[in-house]
DNA sequence: CTGAAAGCGCTTACAG
DNA sequence: CTGAAAGCGCTTACAG
């Protein structure tokens, strides 16, 4: 808030308030300049009603001389839309998560709506202030049940767009890859390449998309003709480079080590071949390594990542398009979008 | 906002608003729910003034019952706080300013603000929306003119803190660490390591830090006996690692390479790294690298990265206590915060 | 096309 | 300790 001075006195009028020393000026000042009403003037900056072009360039005139914008808190209290949007990620460090809010925030700008960044953990809940400011979420993290932010969200209804995360059998629209298939294409390509003990290093499995991606690689191996070894699972505690790096440890005690390593995550990868590096192994002469995302270190790390290519700025992009629909009030319709295979050094 | 019917009818008074479909509940209907005024409710919920045990109890289970939380606009509005703090960064894709927003974001956590988090841009201007919105700004990015985000700025004095980027000059308080001598350390190193041509890859000079390190750099050069060369100084278009391999590039086809590359930036270094290692120089053996930041890809990278480590954690909670400070009316005090030589592989 | 006025949901002097 | 009521700065039927 631009104007911090407490109210002083409840006889102060409309039009003494641009009087108000530094404080931000109000639409009645505004009004009193142009020699109209407050209804013109609101008028004329929403463009909510035609008004007469001398009497419009006369408050634009008065709006410039005085600088005014808009109180938001007067306005969203009236209107009821703060153009504000939340997006949840569940967690700021991950380039996956900065790379989809850039789409995100492309989309908004031009839009008129401002974006809410919030990390959501469940160590560390959601705001709850956030969700009476916004006018919708867009979340790209795991919530227990998303609707549910706190007791009372369910009531609320708080449009709502999944991103990445999603669940299927869900009324959440969403916006994501095909996180199944993605795994798929993964290893189905190190099986081409001769690779018949594959690893996967993956995330903990309250992730949906943790979970599709296992199941990808699980029926792949399948049909395949080949059965899933227990022991090549290893489930990293998060995503950062120090997860991927502590997960692969247990692998490497293996007598009979995997050729190669699906990891669900490009972060994931990097520690893993990190790991696998420091045991003396050689990316991808002794063990292959597959990642997913394909962040911009995908083609800078050495090796360069072989990985599955999300399409993140249209995602974040697809999720803003989503959401304001639903404000605009057209039901909304989930997308998949498509990946790509990314065939670098590393597998 | 939750509640997105809009009004209907200039009747509905106080309590009928709990039967306003499912739409959130609001004081009146906490109020009569309790058998109190809206004062009452008021002063329970913010411990504004005392309040008898009994009435507190009762206030609190109508809360509890109706899941009652206020509107944040008309608290807004009436109080003239919104306990918002908006942060501004360069760049979301820089692990640099992740690491500093979740120092940021412990901080408010506790302390009952919440963020809203913001890319500026020269390109992209300031969302001017925010500045109405918020209590105050930490701002990690580079403003012509940091007190006028727009016209009007300078007049409302919105409390401004910056965070590593900031003018030594300007009355505008600051947390950071010496980025002149986190230089000298990082050039002296390489100079104790027995290199006598360093070059220099370096950001775009409207950054006070970018130009406090190239100082450093010109200083401890000198001090040392040697000159500066124009030829071994490269400015990068941005921070990314694209940029740093680009910036790199020139510095290939000298006939006279230099023996060592202090980069201001982790990413730039990684970037540089890959474009020797293209150009089949190795890292540190042909050419020895020093970066900045100390990001977590710092150890991960393969040559991991020898870099000054800045404490990107304190220096974001740091940021926050010299804002809410500011708030609480005291005067603000600037800080530096320590930064370390890591010694690792790549120099 | 325009204005007077009610109302949005809170907080806070003011007066008990 | 508590309540009635004004006021925060907007928007929007309603009535010209």
């Amino acid at each position: 808030m631009t104007s911090r001075t407490p109210r002083k006195s409840r006889s102060t009028s409309g039009i003494a308030a641009s009087a108000n020393g530094p404080s931000a000026s109000s639409i009645s000042a505004v009004a009193a300049l142009a020699g109209v009403s407050t209804a013109t003037v609101s008028r004329v900056l929403n463009r909510s009603k035609p008004v007469n072009a001398e009497t419009q360039q006369r408050v634009e005139a008065a709006v410039s001389q005085l600088g005014y914008r808009a109180n938001p808190f007067a306005r969203s209290l009236t209107s009821g839309e703060s153009r504000l949007i939340l997006v949840l990620t569940p967690d700021f460090l991950n380039p996956f998560f900065a790379e989809i809010v850039q789409g995100i925030e492309s989309v908004t700008r031009r839009s008129g709506y401002s974006i809410l960044l919030s990390q959501a953990s469940d160590t560390a809940p959601l705001d709850t202030v956030y969700e009476r400011l916004v006018d919708g979420v867009i979340s790209l993290a795991h919530l227990r049940d998303p609707k549910a932010l706190s007791g009372t969200d369910r009531k609320h209804n708080l449009p709502w767009v999944a991103c990445s995360e999603f669940r299927p059998d869900d009324d959440i629209p969403y916006v994501s890859i095909d996180h199944r298939q993605g795994a798929i294409d993964a290893v189905q390509y190190l099986l081409n390449r001769g690779h018949r003990r594959i690893a996967l290093l993956t995330a903990a499995e309250d992730y949906t998309w943790a979970r599709q991606r296992r199941i990808g690689y699980e029926e792949t191996l399948r049909r395949a003709g080949l059965t899933v070894d227990p022991a090549l699972i290893r489930v990293a505690r998060g995503t950062e480079y120090a997860d991927g790096i502590e997960a692969v440890g247990g692998l490497l005690s293996l007598q009979d080590l995997p050729t190669a390593i699906f990891a669900v995550a490009d972060t994931l990868a990097i520690g893993a071949i990190k790991a696998l590096r420091r045991a003396g192994r050689r990316v991808p002469e002794d063990v292959a390594v597959v990642g997913f995302d394909n962040l911009h270190l995908a083609q800078v790390f050495e090796p360069s990542l072989t990985t599955i290519a999300q399409p993140m700025r249209e995602l974040g992009q697809a999720a803003v398009e989503l959401l304001l629909g639903q404000l605009a009030g057209e039901k909304p319709v989930s997308r998949m979008l498509p990946h790509t295979l990314v065939v670098r050094e590393s597998g």
